[in-house]
DNA sequence: CGCCCCATGTAAGACGTTACATGATTGA
DNA sequence: TCAATCATGTAACGTCTTACATGGGGCG
């Protein structure tokens, strides 16, 4: 068992949930896509991909049907998909805000597709309780420092600015999924 | 030479420009202060210390007067603080925001004081003028998914906010420099 | 023919994480 | 005396980066 599971290694079985790819598929979605904050180096895609095979959580499949090289598709096992539910779920801490956010968007953006839209809005409404407990302490910080001279001041400011603003998207986000439940009971109670 | 230096490394740099400091009390500064994002681990720092030391960048001083069990004072040496300047003044492009935001940040943080104002100035607009050109380009990446399930389309405009926040926060930061310009000016005229 | 795209991989090296080790001092 | 804090370090481990290697296919 043993997690043992990079970042990078739950972008691949998130990626791999929607549909079975090759190593190469997913480093284009990594370098052309709004992905492109991870890795689309082979040295780093290819080693994962074996690293989550060998955890038995996705199974690779030798395609050498068109005339092209030979490539490989990879697609999650139960244990892949199990993996990654439980990684989505985890309980959201303030280390998670304070130093893995972009972790915590992640696990966001694949939520709906692996554990379903109640999941997505349990894991917004604890990030914004995080982030309301967390926003008005780095404001006392920003109160406490005199002697920083501007630019430090700034770039604290721009953090702080920041987390706010994340905090404004999970309002927004919240409000898409209860204006879509609306919708779908409305249509319920036409049929 | 060999740059050769870490984020990690640029960060000690930067803090050791206004004062010279232990291992320890940098330490202390990345696990209690709005830095936390960088690593407090001894594992990381002593490493990095004894790196940047090899390397002509600091030098530390063993200062064993107090009862304490003896600590060394690392400052920078004039090479480091060329390296740190060189480190700053890089010009901003396109992976530098993709990538490496937090590193852009931390540039500027220590911009004021490593380099002056005029940097500080020049490297908002720099960051201004990348981002204004790649808003839009995420924007329209957005608009072509008509796929994505909401979650994975909500993480996306997070970013895209994110970064739009950041853009209106490099204006105000820019404006703050205009605002203590004209304050500095109408103090020479009154003398 | 040369070049770019498809497609997969390996090797060396750098760095951070985690955990452990040491030892002195201060305060309950 | 026991715990916490000061203060520095090392060792094992995993992962990413960079660079190199290989080889078929299509195109100008």
């Amino acid at each position: 068992m043993k997690a043992g599971i990079s970042k990078l290694g739950y972008a691949l079985l998130g990626l791999l949930l929607p549909q079975p790819s090759s190593g190469y598929t997913l480093r284009k979605i990594f370098s052309s896509t709004a992905m492109t904050t991870y890795s689309d180096s082979p040295g780093a895609i290819y080693p994962a991909l074996q690293r989550l095979q060998q955890q038995g959580l996705i199974r690779g499949t030798i395609e050498e049907s068109a005339g092209l090289r030979r490539r490989q598709i990879f697609r999650l096992t139960p244990n892949g998909l199990a993996a990654l539910k439980k990684w989505i779920g985890r309980p959201l801490v303030r280390a998670d805000v304070i130093r893995g956010l972009d972790e915590v968007m992640l696990r966001f953006a694949f939520s709906g597709q692996a554990v379903g839209t109640p999941a997505s809005v349990r894991l917004l409404k604890s990030l914004a309780i995080e982030l309301t407990a967390y926003i008005p302490a780095l404001r006392e910080q920003l109160r406490a420092q005199k002697v920083m001279p501007t630019s430090g001041r700034l770039a604290l400011e721009s953090g702080i600015r920041s987390y706010e603003c994340l905090l404004e998207w999970t309002k927004d986000a919240l409000a898409t999924y209860v204006r879509q439940e609306k919708m779908r009971q409305d249509k319920e109670r036409s049929d």
